[in-house]
DNA sequence: ATGAAAGCGCTAACAA
DNA sequence: TTGTTAGCGCTTTCAT
């Protein structure tokens, strides 16, 4: 064992150990064309003797192929998010393509920039959350000609694929159910984000119905930061004492909602008598609170698979052709916090 | 605006479009040289005009440099690691190094694969969490020549930096509290995870203290998938069933505590009178429930920090050192759950 | 079944 | 300040 300079190996090393041409080895390492077992067997050995590890980016430029698929979301805090993950996850593990996260903290200039980035190692496919992107970023997608899904959100046109819920009507499902059950005097509590597109349209689609049934929200209160059970738990008590005769609290994600509810049960409120509540998202995690709260579930693991699909599909000349624009219909779990009708 | 055959812009198509030598081209765009701003404003708007996107696959080949950082983790669903990753992104964010996330599912296999196929990119240093990786896994991340930062536990050697707390330590300080407080009749819950090290290490601690006081653990369960927080219920009313004489229940994570918690509450059994109760981890989420349960910070935000420190400070040669072998010191809080003494 | 040559798109090093 | 040349480590293509 000589002491070398250290430099990373090289298929050149592999090579001269192996006494076998470098494309040899390139093709075993591949198992790729006609290698005969005695070469395929000298080359490995020799690999795994040295420890080589291929250099992807010396094969990518040679080839032409990324093996990657980049993925581009708001948050990693908020559990949607690694749900959708695991979702494509699961999906792409039987390929050998590789997921590659981007987070945006819901900024716009933010999402443009890595995705200048994530583009700029050429990836075979991008699943985006959203269907709002700035102007250059839409162009960037467009210009990458490779396969695009956009995900989580189908109210509004895609540049290429997209796979997600409708929010608006969401928001609309919710609101009947909360009319039909009887509730008119209704409040609201979400996060102070404008730019969560798919919140805001979750609410537009709540109070259009309202509306339409002449119903009007009472009272709103928007939070930012912090540990959402306890916001929620906040925000509840200061509502109720600012609104008594509220008799429904719609939260804009299952965690406030939570923490409202919690308030309630500890107050001994009579839900859903006295006051009814939903959240939305049907996250799993608050299964083995005392009671469940009324929510929606946003599909978000079948989103991601569905998503990793779609590029998987894309790439394959030969695949069957899969839906491009996809929306799943999320339903109402009524828990134990809105009555039913 | 002629339709060419779909291939993507190289730095060759900005130079014709600018008139300007390819080199030029790419000094402008990396801002290195000196450049007229005649020049530099000729390029820049060359490359905005036809939206070029740098080609860095190319560009790492040729400069032997890659801006990337892998960071391994176990799991994504597991709110712990967003978090440390929260706390690598914000000192990453300040320079030009990317993280990008490997996902091992807490298995051996599946981390060698993962580490062998980041590698292969070339990164330019590693962030991993954990002491225990297969030999293969150690001598591929010793080969690399690049920084390495084992992150989450110092219970061990680490190839070359680590940041962490000792899991050891952590659970023989729960311990001492516990016992110092006067509980005697413990139980313990947790994941049925053997390859969960920090877990199993947490556990030794605890019990060593426990046993050189002459206490043994009870009853003890396990569990695994499904919502923590209604496994922690349901296995709390099992164990308190199955052993009505404990009075103390130290659960291996905040979440199946919160459940326990939730489920004494409801049964309306005094907390801590009757029984003590006590977590790991300080998640932040829980804050909002009616009671705060007993936990230990670990660290998260600040292992991530730390880590992105270390590889910024080994790959910069001008930088001031750094301590490569740092052991945090969580802190535990109290909560509601746990006598003071 | 194996090898040799060319070149992927960029940047280091040097020349002008 | 700008341009030229020679590769980075691999794969494609074509020859043997």
């Amino acid at each position: 064992m000589t002491l070398e300079p250290k430099r990373p190996l090289t298929l050149r090393d592999v090579s001269d150990a192996s006494g076998v041409s470098e494309m040899t080895v390139s093709r075993v390492l591949r198992n790729r064309g006609d290698v005969s077992d005695r070469t395929r067997a000298k080359v490995l050995a020799a690999a795994k003797e040295l420890g080589y590890v291929p250099n992807k980016i010396a094969g990518a430029l040679a080839s032409n192929r990324v093996n990657l698929v980049a993925v581009i979301i708001p948050s990693l805090s908020n559990m949607v998010f690694p749900e959708v993950l695991t979702g494509i996850n699961s999906v792409l593990e039987e390929t050998d393509l590789q997921p590659v996260v981007g987070v945006t903290d819901y900024l716009p200039e933010k999402e443009e920039k890595v995705l200048y980035e994530m583009l700029s190692w050429r990836p075979s496919g991008v699943i985006i959350a959203g269907l709002e992107h700035s102007d250059a970023a839409r162009a960037m997608l467009r210009a990458a000609s490779i396969p695009v899904v956009e995900i989580m959100d189908t109210d509004g046109r895609p540049v290429d694929a997209m796979v997600g819920i409708s929010h608006r009507r969401a928001g609309r499902e919710m609101a009947q159910a909360i009319l039909k059950a009887g509730y008119r005097h209704i409040g609201f509590m979400g996060t102070k984000m404008p730019l969560d597109h798919r919140a805001r349209k979750r609410f537009e689609g709540f109070t259009e119905v309202l509306g339409k049934n002449g119903v009007e929200i009472e009272d709103r209160d928007f939070y930012s930061g912090g540990s959402a059970l306890a916001k929620g738990r906040e925000m509840t008590q200061a509502m109720l004492e600012r609104s008594p005769d509220l008799d429904f609290l719609y939260y804009s994600n299952d965690m406030i909602g939570a923490g409202g509810l919690l308030y309630l049960i500890d107050k001994g409120i009579d839900v859903p008598g006295q006051i009814g509540l939903a959240g939305f998202n049907g996250v799993e995690l608050l299964q083995g609170l005392p009671r469940q709260l009324a929510t929606m579930d946003a599909c978000r693991a079948e989103i991601g698979r569905k998503a990793a699909e779609i590029i998987i599909a894309s790439l394959d000349e030969t695949a069957d052709p899969v839906e491009r624009q996809l929306t799943l219909s999320p339903t109402i779990s009524y828990g134990d916090t809105l009555k039913r009708w």
